[in-house]
DNA sequence: GCGACAG
DNA sequence: ATCTTGTCGC
């Protein structure tokens, strides 16, 4: 696929400062519309770290059958610390290098982090999503602003995330009985259909199998010299 | 001022 | 994220 490169050159900050200037620019380019239609290709996103390297890693499920049909992982340097609400900065760069090397074109990109549920509603999701144009979900294993109030305890309960006034995403039980996790609007989606997609990809595990392979294929990577 | 804080 | 053994439970 196609990379952003002129985006990314033009909007790379490298202080905290510019970075959270560069999330208030982009954040008005986040589209609110729902999916046009079902999503036949599916990427998960990972990064692993192991001192100053790390690995990225896209893999794209058959949205139908959940089978692989294509992945990318690429190695690089960390060039940007790790601080709570500019997270995106520390693995956009890895993550479109990652979508570059693809032989497909994602239709939605499910993004191991928050989307809308962010300090500026601007998460990794809502990044992803407006740089490269196609549709994104955050789902998170913990929240990051927010609360919400119990869930029933079966597969499929769900219930909103409120943070300050404001529905930025929604817990949701992916198996019986285990801890829910959190899912929000990147770009392009709806809060609903966000819900929807990361049940169909959670047919056995509280993690999307998205995930579960993007996480597994990143680490195997650095694991290998 | 004191914690909390996606991965 | 990553550092890290055994252990409780299905």
């Amino acid at each position: 696929m196609q990379r952003p490169t002129s985006a990314v050159q033009r909007e790379w900050p490298v202080t905290a400062a510019d970075a959270v200037a560069v999330q208030e620019e982009l954040r008005g380019l986040v589209d609110a519309t729902d999916l046009g239609t079902t999503p036949r290709y599916v990427a998960g996103l990972d990064v692993a770290y192991e001192g100053d390297r790390l690995a990225a890693a896209v893999v794209v499920l058959d949205g139908e059958s959940l089978a692989e049909v294509d992945r990318a992982v690429v190695r690089g340097e960390t060039t940007f610390p790790y601080v709570p609400g500019l997270f995106a900065f520390r693995e956009v760069p890895a993550l479109l290098a990652g979508l570059e090397q693809l032989g497909t074109t994602p239709d939605l990109l499910v993004c191991d982090g928050q989307g809308l549920a962010h300090p500026r509603r601007f998460g990794l999701a809502c990044h992803l999503g407006v740089l490269t144009g196609i549709p994104a979900i955050g789902a998170a294993k913990t929240t990051f602003v927010g609360s919400h109030g119990e869930l029933a305890r079966e597969r499929g309960a769900t219930a909103e995330l409120v943070d300050d006034g404001e529905v930025v995403g929604a817990a949701v039980r992916t198996q019986d009985g285990i801890k829910p996790i959190y899912v929000s609007v990147g770009h392009r989606v709806t809060l609903p259909t966000a819900v929807a997609q990361v049940l169909r990809l959670t047919p056995h595990y509280r993690l999307p199998e998205t995930t579960r392979l993007a996480d597994r294929a990143c680490r195997e990577e650095l694991s290998h010299e």
